[in-house]
DNA sequence: TCTGGGGTCCTAGGACCC
DNA sequence: TCTGGGGTCCTAGGACCC
């Protein structure tokens, strides 16, 4: 196993873990971390299909679908395969590469392994997604050992799953997660207290989380191309890029940000559930789509119903060809989590954009509004809504489904209708 | 030779209320 | 025939993240 231990203090570089250690018996103030997992669902695979170890291996949607890559192995990346490129495009790259589409389950179920370690580690732990989270591991109540020593610990116990991890520590949220991505995989990246500015200060300004393709642009038109250039930019410069947000991001590009790293409860935090896909053809036939819409809402209604949330709103976003699309949306009477309600509203809502013309690339539908509350619903088999006891019996139906879905798989039953649009459902590799 | 799917947050304009 | 102003909700679009 390799320890990069990187730590940047003033113009130098250390890279022994003693000298680390001997310079950081005083860490005084806030000591957050980010851990990042090392191409997280393309290690997941090959711990799980050992034969594909030291092999290009890329997760991802088929090129004759018009996915894209989800994670690509190191092995992969060295032939200039990356994250979000066509699947097209990656086969040219690297025609030897071992392709499969993922299996969320499993890569949730690791994820969840990792957290758990985390946790351990100290209960002030904020996941970000799949394969990231911050924690705090300042010097104080909970953490009494020097950070670098439980940062170190935290790498070797992920180790023990059979996957890796990149981790940046320093003083807030902004350094943590720019150090993480400085040395990957398996790299420590220290940024010492007081040493915020002259770390940050060389990097461009897309470095930082927060500023993409547009905010860049618009920091380029002002001169403004490194983080210590946005660092001593002038306020109204800065107004006119991030509006109410300037003295913020100022604050992030000076290192002086102050992060606190909040444990969140994600259940009852979610504020939308959608499920939208791309067809491998365009939809032209009215009938096409609206059995696709039916299948993208059993998928949203098990979802409601699994996590128990009612929403209010409901989303229909269509895509016709690259660049151009329409999103819709509009309020239902009474909050449900039954398909057989928000599907017909989303129809209605189809009708208002539909012509003869449509050519259908992606189609979304999406529901929102749970409600200051959550929206969580309390007496399940009590669904008011404006079709009364009808749609009572068919939300009891779907409630069935639900169950029979989770014995049998996701795709073990659907309604007639939606049945021939499951060639496009991405399924798990053999 | 093409560009996914899961989300969150923000903005701006209009409706509506007081 | 004069037309404020604050607050909130809704809608559509867009930026951004992994």
């Amino acid at each position: 196993m390799r320890y990069s231990v990187t730590m940047r203090k003033g113009e130098h570089t250390y890279d022994t873990t003693s000298e680390l250690f001997s310079l950081f018996g005083t860490w005084t103030g806030p000591a957050i971390g980010l851990m990042d997992l090392d191409a997280f669902f393309a290690s997941v695979e090959m711990l799980d299909h050992p034969e594909w170890r030291g092999k290009p291996v890329i997760v991802g949607g088929p090129a004759s679908k018009r996915g894209v890559v989800s994670t690509a192995s190191y092995e992969a990346r060295r032939f200039g395969v990356h994250s979000a490129m066509p699947s097209a495009q990656a086969e040219r790259l690297c025609p030897q590469a071992i392709w499969t589409c993922g299996n969320f389950d499993r890569y949730r179920e690791m994820s969840a392994r990792v957290m758990a370690i985390l946790a351990d580690e100290t209960p002030f732990v904020q996941q970000v997604s799949i394969d990231e989270a911050f924690f705090d591991i300042s010097p104080g109540a909970y953490a009494k050992e020097n950070p670098v020593a439980i940062a170190k610990r935290m790498q070797s116990r992920v180790a023990e799953l059979g996957i890796s991890c990149s981790i940046g520590l320093g003083v807030n949220k902004t350094i943590a997660k720019i150090a993480s991505e400085r040395d990957k995989p398996r790299g420590l990246t220290v940024v010492t207290p007081g040493t915020e500015r002259t770390f940050l200060a060389p990097l461009p300004v897309g470095a930082m989380s927060g500023i993409g393709k547009a905010a860049e642009e618009r920091l380029k038109r002002n001169r403004i191309f490194t983080l210590g250039q946005l660092a001593v930019a002038d306020d109204m410069q800065l107004r006119t890029v991030f509006g109410a947000n300037a003295d913020m991001m100022r604050q992030r590009a000076m290192g002086t940000e102050k992060s606190s790293v909040t444990p969140i409860d994600a259940k009852e935090d979610i504020k939308s559930i959608g499920n939208e896909r791309t067809f491998a053809k365009d939809l032209t036939d009215r009938a096409d789509v609206d059995a696709a819409l039916a299948l993208l809402g059993e998928n949203v209604g098990r979802r409601l119903r699994a996590k128990g949330l009612i929403g209010t709103t409901v989303t229909v976003k269509v895509k016709y060809s690259y660049g151009t699309g329409r999103t819709i949306q509009r309020q239902l009477p009474h909050p449900t989590d039954d398909e057989h309600v928000f599907v017909p509203a989303a129809k209605e809502l189809l009708d208002q954009i539909w012509t003869e013309q449509t050519h259908v690339r992606l189609l979304g539908l999406t529901m929102s509004g749970f409600g200051v509350d959550g929206g969580i619903q309390t007496d399940l088999f009590c669904t008011v809504d404006e079709r009364g006891a009808e749609s009572s019996d068919q939300r009891n139906l779907a409630v069935t489904l639900d169950e029979v879905r989770k014995k049998f798989g996701r795709s073990s039953v659907s309604y007639g209708r939606a049945a021939r649009f499951e060639d496009d459902i991405v399924r798990h590799p053999k």
